[in-house]
DNA sequence: TGGTGATATCAGCTCCCAGTGATACGAGGG
DNA sequence: CCCTCGTATCACTGGGAGCTGATATCACCA
């Protein structure tokens, strides 16, 4: 999942969309992409679940799911807690 | 610095410094990968402050930094708290 | 001080993936 | 109905990142 946020491009979607749900040609327009390469990165996203789509009309409406970031965030954090309960233990070679 | 975590390879060593600081034979041996190929992610991993090198005789011990993932952390939980607050608004094409 | 083992760096190759262009589909509006 | 607009999907290509093999460097030990 963290593996979505890595592209730059992709990285751009969700910051938009966490100003609020918006459609293919708000994104379009906000980033300077083109459309099939926002179309292909919006189902990258759309597949893991990070965004979903709401058909509305002859526009789609993409709004993000905080539940995954929140999922994505609780990892790292808990990465973090473990990195500080164990950072005195040293292994021999 | 999220993007970093995008490798599996590298997720994989920080998987393994949360568990403790560890030298870089350690990690050769814990995830079966190549001794130059370890090096390189921990040359990206150390340029971007995720881990600290500690030159220890001649060994070098790499220990995780708790901050950085944090940040990362707390990032990802506020891009979360935006979409729930902004949930509703939508925008017109 | 020569040898060994641990680590870092570099050049080269390969392969994956993002971006593009063309195209198909579907919904509205005239 | 046909035409237009918004969107999605599909081949293709170019660039970049990761893996490898070879080599350099440094620390320790006999």
């Amino acid at each position: 999942m963290i593996r979505l946020l890595a592209d730059p491009a992709r990285a751009a979607i969700v910051e938009v969309l966490a100003a609020g749900p918006a459609c293919t040609c708000h994104l379009v327009e906000d980033l300077r992409m083109t459309q099939p390469n926002i179309s292909n990165h919006l189902r990258a996203l759309r597949h893991a679940g990070v965004v979903t789509a709401e058909p509305h009309g002859r526009y789609t409406y993409y709004h993000l799911s905080a539940d995954v970031l929140e999922a994505a965030a609780a990892h790292l954090a808990e990465l973090a807690a473990r990195a500080r309960a164990s950072a005195g233990e040293r292994r021999e070679c």
